[in-house]
DNA sequence: CATGAATGAGAGTTCATTCAT
DNA sequence: CATGAATGAACTCTCATTCAT
């Protein structure tokens, strides 16, 4: 899926770019705050630094803002996570820093993460799509990690449910934030999703599924 | 947390009950279809059957039909886990047992979880309270499961975090059916998760925590 | 001009009447509190002690209520004036008596003068002329008793001009209490206005109108 | 009492200005013809000239519309009373002039001044203390007025009756035309007036009041 | 004769978007 | 390239009135 461009009426692409990043860091405190829905784009030109007017030199419609504020979230998360994952190391203890690295990011970044995932919905069906490669791309460098990693004991099917369940547990650090974040810190959290991961519940007989 | 009462104008109360279901069950296919803020108040009459001034009999504001279908969804949720849980079952079995029970509901009723999931911060203040009581509630139930089904050498925290997980893993079937339900069916996902959650990697080590 | 008559659909007078009674009772205290537009008919129905349906047996339209209840206004303070005035006395004393009996009526009525003043221009256009009529009747009232009172020095105009005053300093007893009720008491009221009526400015000099 | 500000989201002043009159001018004549409660926004909006969203961006409420049309007039009233009354007049002369001023703009402006009677009861709570603060105003000055001209044998409080009664016959003339002018004509309702404000019934006997 | 559930036209208000300056 | 006044479709919600029971 080729990058979905968002077209502005102004030339320079320079200007083009900074006007977006101011657009996306007012946006995304207010999306935070009260959601995409009840946010104007009056409140979010405002927020930006610059008259409504001048907003609609950048973007075409309210959802394209939605679309930038999606694409940037995504475009960190995704940078820091190469930054912390290398996939040519192959221990264990790789792993679990890959783990460590991104359950610290989804804390850094939880209302960003929120965000997102309350309002994707109402982007249009492409930039849906869009932001769902973005998610299956990450995913999949959560399987490479474990691929690498572990033994070739597992099936490929455990290795993409496995960076599944990782990849879910970090996000919901943050948007179970109202239940976890009373008993856990994201240390403590950390690490006990870890052992959990690694061990089972240590209660291991030969299972066979079936009903 | 009391329940949380929306006053209607009508005084049959049986009649109350009649309509409100109705109305739950034309915005839940709504909400799915095009999400809480973009349905308006008369195709929620109009689905519901019946004109905009009797939607308005039974509600005072647009927000309490979110509400009514929240707190239905969650009824049909906590019934079926309450039917399907035997607090007083003691073996692993029964563990599987109701996380199997849990995935299938999940399965079920995935279109409904995803629009709670994507519409909660659309409700009042209080509502998202009640809501989230509920949720505690429930994942409560399966802290219990866990709790009576294992040998007691799992701590507190790890009880209530393995809750946790398998309540967001019940959950992300649904919500991530696009990435997940391609590659897996009900039945070979569940099988997964147990056996991840049993065994672990199955490498364990001694495992110690900390950066 | 006929006693406008307020259709209903009930055959017993008796009920009819004691009906709207009650409504009347209970919509004139609504309207002093809220006025006529804010008040809706589930309140007037309730205030009466029955139920919306009922009430519509007995007038056909919201307009209806203000109707019969501004009638019912004037209806008593014309039986009031009545009683308190007798056409066949001719000295000044009389005049003095009618114009304090006057004002006390004002005084216990003002609640009820004021509404029926805010609110007649919501009546429709024939209920208008109907309380209009009723209004010159009280007005000649008046003027008749200044005719037997005063010796024939006051041309036709004066005395026309001089009951209008006095009816309207009444009115206004009421409708600018938050500014007289501050300075005056009823009783000091009447006394003043009684003395300014009677002796002018004290400073007569042949005066010769004109620009 | 500071200035009640209504809150544009206009910035332009001048044309907040110039708009409003707009808007005033359209929504007088229409409660004139019709009442505040039966004129709605969009017609206040097609009367002023512009669109429904335009008249938003001037106001907040409807309310607001009666308050600006309200407060207009009263600047109006003011005005013309300020130009046409001189405090440092001494004459008896000086005060019939005043009378016969006010009693002119009473009947140039009786539309708007039996708007205003008929509607404040209309307006939010503040700003009817606001509209009565400027009425207690344009009687002190009529209070003014009177003392100025008067040797001092009349007490404080008849001072303050006479400027209530000769406000309330100014705007008797408009807000009882239908029985008032049909009989008089301004010329000579203001001629009878000031003739019995100066003279009193000529039947002057020391009354002494009391019941 | 009494009830109250049902109706829907119409009200006030908002806000994404445009375009002349 | 920036501005912000103007627009009007569309929204939520109200309430006078009706009519089956």
């Amino acid at each position: 899926m080729a990058k979905k461009e968002v077209p502005s009426s102004i030339k320079d692409e320079a200007l083009v770019t900074k006007r977006r990043n101011q657009m996306i860091k007012g946006a995304v405190t207010l999306f935070i705050e009260k959601g995409f829905h009840k946010t104007t784009t009056r409140e979010i030109a405002k927020a930006s630094g610059f008259s409504i007017g001048t907003l609609y030199e950048y973007i075409r419609t309210k959802e394209d803002v939605l679309f930038l504020v999606c694409d940037s979230i995504y475009q960190r998360v995704k940078e820091r996570m190469e930054a912390s994952i290398d996939p040519r190391e192959t221990t264990i203890q790789s792993l679990v820093h890959a783990i460590r690295s991104y359950y610290q990011l989804m804390d850094d970044m939880q209302d960003e993460v929120l965000v997102m995932y309350q309002e994707v919905k109402s982007l249009p069906r492409d930039a849906q799509d869009y932001v769902l490669q973005k998610e299956r791309e990450m995913v999949a460098m959560l399987e490479e990690v474990i691929r690498n990693s572990l033994s070739n004991s597992q099936s490929e099917q455990q290795v993409q449910l496995l960076a599944n369940n990782i990849f879910v547990q970090g996000q919901m650090w943050g948007f179970r934030r109202w239940i976890l974040q009373r008993q856990f810190t994201i240390q403590s959290y950390t690490d006990l999703q870890i052992q959990l991961l690694l061990e089972g519940l240590g209660e291991y007989e030969p299972f066979k599924g079936g009903a």
